[in-house]
RNA sequence: CGGGAUGUAGCGCAGUUUGGCAGCGCGCCACGUUCGGGACGUGGAGGUCCGGGGUUCAAAUCCCCGCAUCCCGACCA
């Protein structure tokens, strides 16, 4: 290397010491796990960003469990459509005015100015709506269920690669339904079904279920539920919210239904959405610093069978084989022309939950190596029963994650009576009646921010005026 | 929009102060030796130095204008 800066000289080793995370810069630490676990790269455009294969493997693991729970629960998928008039977003004030800044405009196309500026969906209640006026005739047409999986735009002022990018992906529910008890029962549904098994059972993230204040709640919304994950560094992230719609939208845009008594009412609706962002929450809930580390119900492979050297090759297929007849998603790394060190670490920076490592060494012995992702331990199993010792672990593993998570987020809240004892990381639990509207903007200026309200039994409240709530708060992504 | 930086090979960067052949690491390609925890050697490919204009014998480097990106803040329904 001549005429080598002494930087330069050490640079691949530096590049080895990057994932270290360490609090005022976790951030840069969470792009390293993305950047090395080969999830995703910023897009050429601001604020967005390309997916690749083992992000979006994941993504679409994520996806299907949410989608199983959405249609158990009688809803129908459906796709509207990705441009939507301006004027329908006028329909609904409050929608309008909170949506307004982070609004993508098409304002000319086809060679001409529109007539109408159209939007960029940024969610899809209003053209929902407009469709909903029309299939909605009768109470026979109650509940109208609906569920789309779609891409939206949210021009933020700070983008950050899944949490908070311009252009995301998402799954967005709307309901119509005739009563307002209707469409709460619905809300709370998906919120304490839906939502808090994806989050709890799937992805092994324990959260704060609770109501959003009115400062937090979605424009155009009566009531907003929201589950809170606490990231490593104690900052939180809101990971999906249900919202009670009222008769907001049903008068916005005239959605009426004829009654058994031969009355025209309004419908109440709901809606909800769960994004790419729990990619983030992922990575930050229990990424570590050798990269990511996967919950095995969502990790797109669960199991990776190494073959050491080539001639275990064959071996090393028919366990692959072996384990996905019983029903594990494993993936078979003959590669044994590239370095077993160099495909170890492409598996643990991916945070493949369970190594296989075979070579002829243990086939000799009739036994595997079986590594551990989580705890980074390794043990020695007999060949012949690996796959029930697979199956076992890969629930252990799943165990361990959420109870990881559990446990920071007790040890990471504290209960304070005064809102100028907040101060670090975590969440504080804190009577809302000593908060208030005052005390929220007072946080507000210090980075704090009331997450939620649960009631006095850590419950969902049915309403923000309740005399026992809660207030968690926290500083948050 | 306010404050601060940056823009050079696929990625990360040096070179700009003091104008003088376009460089380094990683990655990539070929061959060989290796390869039970991020291998090594030799050779090679790869460039609109963000864009436009100016000064100069000569500009990545100096001057002017513009654009983009990142960080801090505001904003994040």
């Amino acid at each position: 290397a001549a005429g080598g800066s002494p930087r330069r000289l050490w640079a691949p080793m530096a590049a080895k010491n990057v994932l270290t995370p360490q609090a005022e810069d976790f951030p840069r630490w969470y792009q390293d796990v993305v950047a090395k676990a080969d999830l995703a790269e910023n897009g050429p455009a601001r604020g967005t960003m390309t997916m690749k294969p083992w992000g979006y493997a994941l993504w679409e693991r994520i996806q299907a469990e949410v989608d199983a729970r959405i249609k158990a629960t009688g809803h129908d998928n459906v796709m509207f459509p990705l441009f939507i008039p301006y004027s329908f977003l006028q329909k609904e004030a409050e929608h309008v005015e909170g949506f307004s800044p982070e609004l993508a405009l098409v304002t000319h196309a086809g060679g001409e100015d529109l007539a109408e500026p159209l939007v960029v969906r940024p969610t899809s209640e209003t053209v929902i709506g407009d469709a909903m006026s029309r299939w909605i005739q009768g109470h026979r047409d109650l509940p109208l269920l609906l569920n789309q999986w779609s891409n939206v735009v949210r021009w933020e002022l700070r983008p950050r690669i899944f949490l908070r990018t311009s252009e995301f992906w998402w799954q967005e529910g709307h309901t119509a339904h005739a009563t307002r008890e209707e469409a709460q029962e619905e809300t709370l549904t998906i919120h304490d079904r839906v939502y808090l098994e994806s989050i709890r059972d799937c992805m092994a993230i324990d959260v704060v279920s609770g109501l959003k204040t009115k400062r937090e709640t979605f424009a155009g919304a009566d009531l907003t539920y929201t589950h809170e994950g606490l990231m490593r560094d104690g900052k939180a992230l809101q990971m999906a919210t249900s919202h009670n719609l009222g008769q907001n939208f049903a008068k916005g845009f005239d959605i009426t239904y004829t009654d058994a008594n031969n009355t025209v009412q309004h419908v109440w609706t709901t809606s909800w959405g769960m994004s790419t962002r729990t990619v983030g929450a992922l990575i930050m809930a229990h990424g570590d610093d050798r990269g990511l580390r996967l919950p095995p119900v969502v990790a797109p492979r669960q199991v990776v069978v190494m073959a050491v050297k080539d001639e275990v090759t064959d071996i090393c297929a028919d366990l692959d084989q072996r384990l996905m007849r019983a029903g594990v998603r494993s993936k078979l790394d003959d590669r044994t022309e590239t370095s077993f060190g160099r495909r170890a670490v492409e598996w643990e920076l991916k945070g493949v939950p369970i190594r296989l490592e075979l070579g002829p060494r243990d086939l000799a012995d009739g036994v595997v190596t079986l590594a551990r992702r989580d705890t980074g331990t390794k043990e020695t199993v007999s060949l012949d029963g690996v796959a029930d010792r697979v199956i076992d672990l890969l629930v252990e593993v799943q165990d361990s994650l959420l109870a990881q998570s559990t446990q920071r987020r007790q040890a990471d809240t504290t209960d304070v009576a005064e809102v100028d004892k907040i101060e670090g990381p975590g969440f504080f639990r804190i009577p809302w009646n000593d908060v208030g509207e005052t005390g929220e903007d007072q946080l507000a200026e210090r980075g704090y921010t009331v997450r939620c309200l649960v009631t006095s039994e850590e419950g969902l409240p049915e309403s923000r005026d309740q005399d026992d709530l809660i207030a968690y708060v926290a500083r948050a992504y």
